[in-house]
Order: structure tokens, then C-alpha cells, then sequence
RNA sequence: GGCGGAGUAGCUCAGCUGGUUAGAGCACCGGAAUCAUAAUCCGGGUGUCGGGGGUUCAAGUCCCUCCUCCGCUACCA
């Protein structure tokens, strides 16, 4: 049985509608999903909402709404996004859902067990919009008198009873943990900031509230509802079965990657964790913090207008431009930009020009120089062996490494690199030429050319999976051979061109775009 | 205030433990070609490598200092 790969996108809080950073996120994590499956994993992709906390009931009834049925709502926004953008996720886990309660209670039972929990009373500045507390030398004021947390949200004096997890017992096993697995947390430039929080000692963690009902009850301690992140967090154990400790969630549990945004960084490096050991359960392998995404260099904010809806992008777009800009342009890890421009500048010279074109006046010669027809009996010229050798290579080698490693931009370039050794062929070949002077010959180019654009559409086929398949579809390629199993068979051209399928009339994979009237300055 | 990033061609960025004329893509200019989605291929950069100082035979690449931007964090008031 092939290997398990767990992987999760971080559990988005539906208060409104999704933008463009969730989109970023859900595409790169489907995108090693995709590249995984493609290897032979066995893999799961969690997804989901986060649907409780005094938050979203107060911005439920702002609206007038029913918290659970705005809820549905808005997380029926974010699924949408995710079946729009061509996220191949396994389970879409809803945290209002009667399994993740179970789960969630589960889990604190665990950590109750262990003795890591305690009912206590606690007084303070409390802010509904961060769901937390601060000490009174952390805020500032605001105008009016009123008093704001270190993020500049309003904070009440709240004075209630609540349940404690002991995160403070949790430091040492912490510290160890990071030493001894150096990769739980990339990029590298996130560890000093955990490190240096988690030696400055940690106080234990308020983990109830009594002020609302929207939440997973305490078991056993009626009036309090569990604090959102703890419940939140647990959805990548719900998401696969958890509490049942058999099936998916003893295959797949740890997560191979929990890939969140770097403003959540600590509750998955220091919570979450703590949590685990807590329950005795294993800790992930890896939390991935990637960066933001610019509006023309801009934060996006509400009040700034600048938001984007990745829905109306991938519209104006197309969907697999839009997940090859992503990940093509944007270093992953660190914040990067994006704009109108970029992104029909990047789809024309890459997919259009330079790919596409190559795709398409291939298969197009083969089409109408050979009738379609493919033969694998010809003599291969070294100039042949060597670009197949490039481009393999590229394809199992040099790709996979750096997509190994979430470099997406740096695989995607590898990838380019070998496009462009593609089109420097066929301009060196000159196989129109050859039809006259030597029809053998053009013969074994337009061969050439017809296994090196399987190979290409193959290696960039999680990033742009309709697309890839859209132009291995013309090219008689089974649905079933398009992984890294396929890329190592040999004999596949032999089988292909033994067959009786023949290379139609080709049609363009990824039409150029053009920039839309008045997107030259404004924000999309 | 502390810690950590970043500041390299018009734009987006590569440049590991210091070593020949500082690179890539895009954009731009010129040429070739015409199979192809007016796509492709070839050729073209005099860039103060943020400023200043220093170490060295030799520094984007090390040290000091200053400036700007960003992240985490602390504190005063």
C-alpha cells in the first residue's frame, strides 16, 4: 500500500466572505496534494470553517441573522471557493458539525485526563474581536475613552469563571521539541520569533468561556463552551476520523503539513502542540507559515477597499492562470504581489507563448505532416536523446526536489527552463524545412516533440491540472497515466503509437489574455 | 529599545561557506525565421549591488556604523 500524506489548509474563520489569501493558500496546499497523489501518495486534504466564538455570533446578528444559519452561509462561500478553484480537498470539516464536537470533546477529555486542565476564575481586559485576554500594560487608549488591545481592538473588563490548560508545564518539552525536530516549523525565519516567545516562559491558556453559548460545550461543565482555537485546531483531527482511533485517522495521523498564514503561526507552533502531548498524541511533521499577498504592494484590508475575491479573478482569468501566477511569482514563504498586469503578463509568455504554442504547433504539425499518426520506429539524432534526457530529468528530478520542499517558484522555473530548450529545438530542427529535404528526419522531431509535451504537461499538472489534462486528453493520453509511475514506463510512446489513436486538429490550451479595459492602475 | 528579515538592471527577483568581465525572467531595441495562439529563435544592459567606513591580494558576499521598509517582542509614558 502506497505511503499516507496528510495535509491541511488552515481551518478559515467565515465571518465573511473568503479573499484572495485563502485562495493562495487553498491553491498552494492543493498543488502539493496534486504533486503528491501524482507520486504515488496516498493522500488527504482537510479543509474547513471555523465557525464558533462570540465573533461570529455578533456579526451574525449585526446582520440579523441566526449565528448558524449565517454560518452556512458564509462556509458555503468558502466551499465554493474551493470547488471553484479546483481544490481537491477529501473533507470539508465544519466546526459546527456534530462529529467535531465529539471530536473536540474528545480531546479535552484527553488533556483533562492528563491533569492539564483547571477551573479557575479570571478577571480582565477581554477583546471580542481577538477572542482573548490582555494584561492591562499591554493596552492602549482609544478614542472616546475607550480602552484597545495591542491589536487595536476595543477590550471590555470581563470577569468570569473558566477552565485553564497548564501551557505552562508545556515550555521545556517545547523548547526540546523544536531543537530536536528543526523542520516542525518553515520558513526558517519564523523559528526565532517561536523560539524567543516560548523562552520568555508561557502562562497557561484560558481555554472556556461562559459569555456566549456558540461553541463545543465542556464536558461535564455545564454554561462553558470551549475557546475557539482549541476547538478550531482539532479540526485536523476531525477531519479524518478522529476520536475514532482506527480507519483514516490511525493511516494518516500525524499530518506530513498544517500550512497556515504566518499571522497564526504560534497557535499551531505552540498551542497545538501542547495540546497534542497533552493528549498523547503525536505531533504533526510540519507547520508551514506562507506569507501574505499585496495588492500592487498593498495590504489588503477592508478599509483600505482594496480586497480582492478570488472568485472574481479566477472568472476574469481562468483558474489555472491564476494558480500558475500564484505559484510561479510568488517565493513561497514570503509575502509577494500581485496585480492585473502581473498576472496577463505571466499567463501570455508562460502558458500562452512559450508552452502552449509549443503544445500547439507540435501537435499541429504532426497533425497535418503526418496525418496524426505516431510511430515510435524512427532513429533518434542525439540532439533527440539529449532534449528527452533535459527534459526528464527536469520532470522527475529537478521539479520534484524543489516542490519537495514548497518551492514551488523555483520547481515551476525548472520547468520553464526546459519549455524554452523546447522551443530552442524546434527552431533549431526546423522540422517544416525537413518535410522537403528529409521527411524521415522531420519525422523523428515531430516524435521528439511529441513526448517531451507529455512530459511538460505532466510535470506541471498540479498547478494547472485542467489545463495539463485538457491538452493530454488531444494527446491520447490515458487519464490514468499521467503521474510519476507513467513518466518512468518506458515503453508508454511505443504503446501509444502502436495503438490506433491518431492527433487531431489541436486547440489552444491557454488562450492569451488581454489586460481589461481600465485595469491598468486601479486595483482589481 | 531588543531580536530577525529585506534594501542588487525599468519591473519581479537569484546570487551557498568572500575569488575571472554581477545573473535570470519579464519589459524594451535590433535581426532571423514563418510550423504555431501576431506565437518562436538569435543578439543587445555604462546596474553608484541602500549610504559611509574597515578587514583582505580580492567583498552584493565578512566587520562597524547610518538610513529606509517589514515582522516578532519589550518597555516608558
Amino acid at each position: 500500500m502506497s505511503d499516507p500524506y496528510y495535509i491541511t489548509t488552515a481551518i478559515s474563520y467565515p465571518n465573511g466572505r473568503p479573499h484572495i489569501g485563502h485562495a493562495y493558500e487553498a491553491i498552494a496546499t492543493d498543488v502539493m496534494a496534486r504533486f503528491q497523489r501524482a507520486r504515488g501518495r496516498d493522500v488527504r486534504l482537510i479543509t474547513g470553517t471555523d465557525e464558533h466564538g462570540l465573533k461570529m455570533v455578533q456579526t451574525a446578528r449585526a446582520a440579523g441573522r441566526e449565528t448558524l444559519d449565517f454560518a452556512d452561509e458564509i462556509s458555503g462561500y468558502f466551499r465554493a471557493m474551493c470547488d471553484g478553484l479546483n481544490i481537491s480537498y477529501d473533507n470539508f470539516m465544519r466546526t459546527s458539525s456534530p462529529a467535531h464536537h465529539a471530536a473536540s470533546q474528545a480531546l479535552w477529555r484527553a488533556m483533562e485526563a492528563k491533569g492539564d486542565l483547571y477551573l479557575d476564575r479570571y478577571e480582565g481586559w477581554y477583546s471580542v474581536r481577538d477572542e482573548a485576554f490582555y494584561d492591562e500594560s499591554e493596552l492602549t487608549d482609544g478614542e472616546g475613552g475607550v480602552r484597545l488591545s495591542p491589536q487595536g481592538t476595543p477590550v471590555e473588563w470581563t470577569a468570569e469563571e473558566t477552565w485553564f490548560f497548564r501551557l505552562s508545564a508545556y515550555q521545556d518539552k517545547l523548547l526540546a521539541l523544536y531543537a530536536e525536530q528543526p523542520d516542525f516549523m518553515r520558513p526558517d525565519s519564523r523559528r526565532n520569533e517561536v523560539l524567543r516567545f516560548v523562552e520568555g516562559g508561557l502562562k497557561d491558556l484560558s481555554v472556556s468561556r461562559t459569555s456566549f453559548d456558540w461553541g463545543v460545550p465542556v464536558p461535564g461543565s455545564p454554561g462553558h463552551v470551549m475557546y475557539v482555537w482549541v476547538d478550531a485546531l482539532t479540526t485536523y483531527l476531525s477531519g479524518i476520523g478522529y476520536p475514532d482511533l482506527e480507519g483514516d485517522f490511525a493511516r494518516f495521523w500525524p499530518a506530513d503539513i498544517h500550512m497556515i498564514g504566518k499571522d497564526i503561526v504560534r497557535f499551531h507552533t505552540v498551542y497545538w502542540p501542547a495540546f497534542l502531548m497533552s493528549a498523547d498524541l503525536p505531533l504533526p511533521k510540519q507547520i508551514f507559515g506562507h506569507g501574505f499577498l499585496l495588492n500592487r504592494g498593498e495590504k489588503m484590508s477592508k478599509s483600505l477597499g482594496n480586497v480582492v475575491d478570488p472568485m472574481a479573478l479566477a472568472e476574469q482569468f481562468g483558474v489555472d492562470p491564476m494558480r500558475y501566477y500564484l505559484l510561479r511569482e510568488v517565493s513561497f514563504g514570503q509575502d509577494g504581489t500581485f496585480s492585473a498586469e502581473a498576472i496577463v503578463r505571466a499567463t501570455n509568455a508562460d502558458l500562452a507563448n512559450s508552452f502552449g504554442n509549443l503544445a500547439q504547433r507540435s501537435l499541429s504539425m504532426i497533425f497535418k505532416n503526418l496525418d496524426g499518426t505516431l510511430s515510435a520506429d524512427y532513429t533518434p539524432a542525439q540532439d533527440d536523446i539529449d532534449l528527452l534526457a533535459d527534459v526528464g530529468d527536469m520532470a522527475t528530478v529537478r521539479l520534484p526536489r524543489e516542490f519537495e520542499q514548497l518551492a514551488f517558484s523555483l520547481g515551476i522555473e525548472d520547468w520553464l527552463r526546459a519549455v524554452f530548450a523546447c522551443n530552442q529545438y524546434v527552431d533549431t530542427q526546423a522540422p517544416w524545412a525537413l518535410r522537403k529535404t528529409d521527411p524521415d528526419r522531420m519525422r523523428a522531431v515531430l516524435m521528439t516533440l511529441f513526448q517531451v509535451v507529455r512530459t511538460l504537461a505532466i510535470a506541471i499538472r498540479p498547478v494547472v491540472p485542467a489545463a495539463a489534462d485538457k491538452l493530454l486528453d488531444q494527446m491520447g493520453i490515458a487519464a490514468d497515466a499521467r503521474d510519476y509511475e507513467a513518466l518512468a514506463d518506458n515503453d508508454w510512446f511505443a504503446k501509444l503509437a502502436a495503438s490506433d489513436f491518431v492527433v487531431g486538429q489541436p486547440v489552444p490550451i491557454f488562450p492569451r489574455l488581454e489586460l481589461p479595459e481600465g485595469e491598468g492602475e486601479d486595483a482589481t
